[in-house]
RNA sequence: GGUCCCAUCGUCUAGUGGUUAGGACGCCGGCCUCUCACGCCGGUAACCCGGGUUCGAAUCCCGGUGGGAUCACCA
């Protein structure tokens, strides 16, 4: 068994969006899986739109979910002399042949053709006129003109497409550099990549490629097209449809396992299972069961999952992704002891980490902005003596824990006659600011006895 | 328009001839409870249509419809 080689061959013309991320991660764990290779390739062979911060960016965004790869990044237009190489012999060995029509008699042919109601095609006219390389000529293939190709694909099943219908194409341009299905096959060849899972928008160049692997007498790798990712309006995923380059998730608060989690899920399946950590995903992951059908992309979804990975992780492991969130809001944390115990508390109701540094700025802020109206419904005045012997009463015990503060509020409702709720509500108010936080116990141990003192005696101002 | 792909709850999906069509997100109830969450329990909701094949089709075949992709000296 050959070991498997797979590929993430973006072009540079933009941020790495969703569906780009789960071409990559398909690839990158089939690789992962078998033990195999997983090698990037920047495919810059349009130098109008492709620019060296779109590079940059993708890399960054695949390092951030953590797709690491084996070889590359590769660049294509660094491949010309290889390229050229197995375009000179396709003209040697006959399969291919200089061109010298002009792109206008191109399209006269296209035209006539179109008239005559047939397909537009190439007419291969210069087939048998043996030019040799000059100025201004370009490269074509040979293609058969009858029968079929058949894609093997496991995806989609075999797929045969008419010969007569795919016409000589380029593989070379009048300037010299390759065309896209001649490169991607001389890279793919070359750099012995033998599974390629990709958008099935390249289904219809697949034949192409086909025909120029059996030019090259070489074995055909695995093809496998995936669905693409659909917006909320069922068309395909773009710039119109807003938020959509990795970049812009994680900004937003969503963890790289969450995203991955999510990306993997929509288009494969495992029976029924839903969260799955990076590690179960290597391990399960397969060819078999991806879907044919295309999947939108539902950001509902993917926060429900992000909110299960907060859950599960170790609260240490968020505290360094929380902390830019943070600095968003203007604080400064420190990746220590209390900010881990600030996520704590914080885990179980926090959907990203955007939310979740929010709803932690009560604990590093001097004085929390207060609610007007959670202060107008619960520091009323009856409650100012209560709060002011609550903060007494802490103040006064000796080891700040759970058991001690519980004892002072067992008290506090026996001298005012009031349940645990009538106490614990205005005592949030006073300590948050607002009526929704995490426990009261453990927030108060969190947030430590000087500052919740100090906090609850100014609520009693206000009351 | 030609070619190609696709079609199960609103969404993501399980399902490969015999199931009360399962799960998850969402939504709606309820429980838990110091708030909000989490968690738990229950509910809502689907096989695009029409023909076949078969004792029996969500599953197989054909046709339709709908959606998507692609038709370059872009990738």
């Amino acid at each position: 068994m050959k070991p498997v080689v797979t590929r993430f061959p973006p072009s540079p013309t933009g941020f790495l969006h969703i569906g780009g991320a789960r071409t990559a991660l398909f690839n990158w764990l089939y690789a992962r899986k078998t033990g195999g290779k997983f090698i990037l390739r920047i495919e810059d062979t349009d130098e109008d739109r492709s620019t060296k911060e779109s590079v940059d960016a993708i890399l960054e965004s695949l390092e951030w979910l953590g797709i690491d790869w084996d070889e590359g990044p590769y660049f294509q237009t660094q491949r010309k002399e290889i390229h050229d190489r197995y375009i000179e012999k396709l003209v040697k060995d006959g399969h291919a042949y200089y061109c010298a029509c002009t792109p206008e008699e191109v399209n006269d042919m296209r035209e006539q053709a179109r008239t005559r109601g047939l397909k537009p095609m190439y007419n291969g006219r210069c087939r048998k006129r043996g030019l040799s390389n000059a100025p201004g000529t370009v490269v074509r293939l040979k293609t058969p003109g009858s029968g079929a190709t058949v894609v093997q694909d496991i995806v989609k099943g075999d797929t045969a497409f008419q010969n007569a219908e795919i016409d000589d194409f380029i593989i070379r341009r009048s300037d010299g550099s390759a065309m896209y299905n001649l490169a991607v096959v001389v890279d793919d060849l070359t750099m012995g990549v033998n599974v390629i899972i990709r958008g099935d928008d390249h289904l219809i160049n697949t034949p192409k490629q086909i025909l120029i692997y059996q030019a090259l007498g070489a074995d055909l790798p695995v093809f496998g097209h995936v669905p693409m990712v659909l917006g909320p309006d069922k068309a395909r995923l773009s710039k119109r449809h807003g938020a959509m380059s990795v970049s812009e998730y994680r900004d937003m608060g969503y963890l790289p396992d969450a995203v991955i989690n999510y990306l993997v899920r929509l288009g494969w399946s495992h029976g029924d299972q839903e969260f799955f950590t990076r590690k179960e995903l290597i391990e399960k992951f397969d060819l078999n069961h991806l879907g044919r059908s295309a999947g939108m992309f539902d950001i509902g979804r993917m926060t429900a999952l992000n909110a299960k990975h907060i859950q599960a992780k170790p609260a240490a492991e968020l505290v360094s992704p929380l902390l830019p969130h943070l600095k968003t809001l203007g604080i400064e944390a420190a990746d220590d002891l209390f900010t881990r115990q600030v996520v704590e508390t914080l885990q179980p109701r926090s959907r990203t980490l955007k939310d979740m540094a929010a709803a932690a700025r009560f604990y590093y802020v001097d004085a929390p902005e207060m609610d007007e109206k959670a202060v107008a419904k619960f520091l009323t005045p009856e409650v100012c003596d209560m709060l002011n012997q609550a903060a007494d009463a802490i103040d006064a015990v000796s080891e700040y824990t759970q058991p001690a503060l519980e004892e002072v509020f067992k008290k506090i409702m026996a001298d005012f006659n009031l349940g645990f709720g009538k106490i614990a509500q205005p005592l949030r108010v006073a300590v948050t600011g607002t009526t929704v936080s995490p426990g009261i116990f453990e927030m108060l141990l969190v947030l430590g006895k000087d500052r919740t003192v100090q906090r609850i005696r100014r609520a009693a101002r206000l009351a």
